[in-house]
DNA sequence: ATCGTAGCCTGGAGGC
DNA sequence: TGCCTCCAGGCTACGA
């Protein structure tokens, strides 16, 4: 599941491959695949020379020679894969974009269909140019323009538990389920704790706390855990074998030994030690 | 404005 | 064996 660590390194690999490179065609094999002006896109495509690639949290985008961007969001299962031209289509293919030379073509392969591309004009947010589309979404913990301060100063103003505020892209970008319970873990934080109830201390450990994991999970290609994130070659990460608690329901915690307990949120699993994060007497869901 | 939830989607796992 | 249900979960739309 691409968060942040999977986007940049998935980032980086589309750096590595198409900078530089003008895009011959694109081809869009799923409606879905392409948001607001599928039709359109291989056109705004056609002829535009890659510039470089960029990310911010989960968002990442190549931006073009003609100023716009072509962004992309990978949603739950989706890939960007570098392969030779006349390499078998995958079964999820469902967007193919060829360069007018004769090196690999990218291909955006989902299965679960959550992500999507997109070309968009450029704007300004937060001091850096990102697409416009995501001028609203907060720097994410690991970019220069992060402002602890206020990032503090609106969690404190919110009401409500710090998990679903650490996944609160408006807030900080780039956190999702694996890497907010980590960091939890990490700062002996329960997930209902409620945000008005954080010092400025404990939300700055936090904030170590995300960093620190997530840029030990870069440093190992991710987190996969099945086939479904993989880099640019199509190769899994294996931070999965260094995560402490997410996935873990019944194991031991490496601090105390208690077993992981797996709790509801949100429709979907919250893992967390018993013992060294207590749950709060006036939590929030 | 703020907070919380349903729904989008596919395929693997597990129950019967 | 095959059918069924559950689960994974980032984001948007929408309701309170």
């Amino acid at each position: 599941m691409p968060e942040l660590p999977e986007v940049e390194v998935v980032r980086h690999g589309l750096d590595v491959w198409v900078s530089g490179r003008t895009i011959e065609s694109a081809e869009v094999l799923h409606p879905r695949a392409v948001r607001r002006q599928e039709g359109v896109l291989p056109d705004q495509l056609k002829g535009r020379r890659v510039e470089s690639a960029d990310r911010r949290g989960k968002y990442l985008w190549l931006p073009l020679d003609d100023g716009a961007a072509l962004m992309a969001h990978l949603g739950m299962s989706g890939q960007m894969l570098m392969l030779p031209k006349g390499a078998p289509d995958e079964k999820h293919l469902r967007v193919r974009v060829t360069f007018a030379d004769d090196g690999p073509e990218m291909r955006f392969v989902d299965q679960r269909t959550f992500g999507h591309l997109m070309v968009t004009p450029l704007g300004i947010s937060g001091g850096r140019t990102v697409p416009e589309p995501i001028v609203h979404i907060a720097p994410d913990p690991l970019e220069e323009a992060f402002d602890e301060k206020a990032f503090t100063a609106a969690l404190k103003k919110r009401q409500t538990g710090i998990k679903r505020a650490i996944l609160d892209q408006s807030l900080i970008s780039g956190v999702g389920n694996i890497y907010a319970d980590e960091a939890l873990w990490r700062a002996k934080l329960h997930w209902a704790r409620a945000t008005e109830t954080l010092t400025a201390p404990k939300i700055s450990e936090l904030l170590a706390a995300a960093r620190a994991v997530m840029t030990e999970a870069l440093g190992q290609g991710g987190t996969s855990f099945d086939s479904l994130y993989v880099n640019v070659n199509g190769e899994s990460g294996y931070f999965d074998r260094s995560l402490s608690v997410y996935g873990r329901r019944d194991e031991p915690c490496p601090r105390c030994g208690t077993p992981i307990r797996r709790d509801a949120f949100m429709n979907r699993s919250s893992y967390s030690c018993p013992t060294c994060q207590p749950r709060p007497r006036n939590g929030r869901w």
